[in-house]
DNA sequence: AATAGAAACGGACCGTGGTCCGTTTCGACT
DNA sequence: AGTCGAAACGGACCACGGTCCGTTTCTATT
């Protein structure tokens, strides 16, 4: 007997070959990336790493980049777990200033740990709405909380900017500042917004 | 008679060939850019365009990155002389907070109406020091004027940081933001952070 | 004007990302 | 078990970025 309301119950099944496939593929790419660098991560290579053509690599990510980001997404969900879910001061339970700097500050490793995957998985990763934006609400309920009057939306993505990645490179590099120095100037940044 | 002193008076001379022929490039870039769109920059067009062969291209300008990054020096060239010679309140002369909104202000525009050649030109232009170094440092003179107190050099990098293209993108794009609501938002951001 | 050596040129060549479409596999329903 | 449509597969194929090296062109010097 079918299932006369497909709603919520059916997220658009995916075939067990395909299932299977995605497993391989990324299992395959994370182990290239081990032997050598992103860079030899070939999507001819991935393919027959995992055993499948090459056109099937491409079905499943649609794109190089596609399978970065694919990639980042396992380190994202940990760290989206860790806020929402993990000990204080990241996760809840702390005062809002505390988690507010703790998110800059795990933010900031993150990215810099994943700092070549990121580069890879170029405008795929970086405009994702599901990324950006889960970091962007974050900062903006943690304003909330602080009491934080005005343009809410704005501030947050403001102060999400700039731990991206070309920032932190740039101040890293021609800039000359040390992590700590960064991780000084943000929580500056934090407390003249917050006020 | 050779000069003894190849010191401030010869930066390493380009041979005439060689201008013509980064002149004759640049141009075929750009009408090809105004006929199709920038995927249609292909290496082999713009070669064939200006009656060169493809290494002149590589050779010229390293990549096509380069390339485009060397079609953006153009406009950027112009903003950075609006911004150190033009007129107030963008050039020297208005007063200072004045001055910086109007700063966030021409350097979104500029970035929106070249974001196809600024996603084409990739690292090599996003990273490169002497744009974004440019930025930083004009608003961080600003800020001294302002009066700020505190780590200024970070406080520039990250009111610019928000002027960014993908951070613009996404808040057009699914923050649903409008032009108005970004620059009063970066105003906001301004003011906070300016005390 | 002749010369020599450095710099620039050109286009064949290669590797990789991405597409396409005929073939195979899955799984829902009978 | 058998059938059938949809979904996934595979690998030949294409286009474009980038390299390489033998050839040509420039310019400084005499």
């Amino acid at each position: 007997m079918s299932n006369p309301l497909p709603l919520l119950t059916t997220p658009p099944t995916e075939r067990r070959d395909a299932a299977r496939n995605r497993e391989a593929l990324l299992s395959a790419a994370s182990e290239l990336i081990r032997g050598c660098s992103v860079e030899g991560v070939t999507m001819e290579a991935v393919a027959a790493k995992a055993g499948v053509g090459k056109g099937t690599v491409f079905r499943r990510f649609g794109s190089r980049e596609g399978l970065m980001a694919s990639l980042l997404d396992h380190a994202e969900s940990e760290w989206q777990a860790a806020v929402i879910g993990g000990p204080p001061p990241l996760g809840p339970g702390g005062p809002p200033m505390e988690r507010l700097l703790a998110f800059g500050e795990s933010r900031m490793h993150l990215h810099l740990q994943q700092g070549a995957l990121i580069d890879a998985a170029g405008r795929t990763w970086g405009e994702n709405y599901a990324v950006i934006g889960f970091a962007t609400m974050h900062v903006r309920i943690l304003l909330a909380e602080l009491g934080v009057q005005g343009n809410l939306p704005y501030l947050a993505t403001a102060l999400v900017a700039p731990l991206s990645l070309p920032v932190l490179r740039q101040q890293f590099g021609p800039a000359g500042m040390t992590e700590e120095q960064v991780l000084a100037g943000w929580g500056e940044l934090v407390r003249r917004v917050v006020g």
